[in-house]
DNA sequence: CGATATTGCTCAGTATGCTGACTATCAGTA
DNA sequence: TACTGATAGTCAGCATACTGAGCAATATCG
């Protein structure tokens, strides 16, 4: 830090803080910081994009990657690595779909259940924290215009929910 | 998509859509794609990142990258790239500090500030659109309960906001 | 003053996330 | 059946973001 540096002006044309798209970001910063500080406590190597895809491969045995993304909002193209690597742990398999050549199935290993079991609470902990600054109406109130806001701007992002 | 997947359970342990980590990927997702759509349709090619750290330059003269990051909340870096692409584009000049051998100073030159000024509607803009499915007075309590969450939080992750 | 700790910055490595392009395959239709 | 369009997946390229390490310079303290 230099010392010698003007004072900062409190005039910004516009403060960071009354941008949504600021806040946004830092608050997805310190969710995602939360949940790997958590995660790693509990002795797992698992990124919140892992952490749901191999959630969503267990709900759905079977499942394709394309219909994986969409569960998730992912694009294809980022769960192509995605796959891979909890390939690569044995969390999952990826086999070719006997029905649709182009297609692979998903489907979750006994490890990847273990894992999934043993990580859950971590996760959930993980979820906790990261509203710690708000009682819990106040959580709900903030989950609910999320998700509302959220709805809105669905196919605005090239990886849209796709239920 | 495979036609012949069963049907999707609807019982998983925890729904995506109820996990706050998950949301605050949703809409900082959108929140970039609103971003670079509407800056990008006003002839611009200028990230989220690189526009707070062009807009924050510009209001603080001669900073240094670590101040820079902590006024914006990267991690520093990060910002060493995110400099080097402004830099690039000729927005803005990084020179060594005469005061601080170690330090560069930030400075913000004039084809920065133009960009900067014909940007600020687009960016406007972007904030509009990626609440447009809250009324104003909900968009104004999902941003303080988003200030509130992230103050709390603010020392959650490596990048935490210094003023 | 000199040893030590701290700070500013960069770099290597890894993982998201995106755009755009490409291949292989499937589906619908003339 | 042959043609056309759509779909599943991958890849190259780029830009965040992080961890951890390292270098150079500064600050601190005995």
């Amino acid at each position: 830090m230099i010392r010698t540096v003007p004072a900062l002006k409190e005039n910004s044309v516009k403060d960071n803080n009354d941008m949504p798209g600021h806040l946004a970001r830092r608050f997805q910063q310190i969710a995602v910081a939360v949940f790997l500080a958590e995660v790693g406590d509990a002795g797992f190597d698992l990124t919140p994009v892992q952490y749901a895809a191999l959630a969503t491969i267990k709900a759905n045995p079977g499942l394709d990657q394309v219909t994986l993304a969409g569960l998730i909002a992912y694009d294809r193209t980022t769960i192509t690595g995605v796959i891979d690597r909890l390939v690569q742990k044995g969390l999952i398999e990826r086999r070719a779909s006997p029905r649709d050549r182009r297609a692979r199935e998903l489907e979750i290993t006994d490890e990847g259940r273990r894992a999934l079991r043993k990580i859950t609470p971590a996760v959930e902990a993980a979820q906790r924290i990261m509203l710690r600054g708000l009682s819990a109406k106040e959580g709900e109130e903030l989950m609910r215009l999320l998700r509302k806001a959220i709805a809105a701007g669905n196919e605005l992002s090239r990886a849209p929910l796709r239920e």
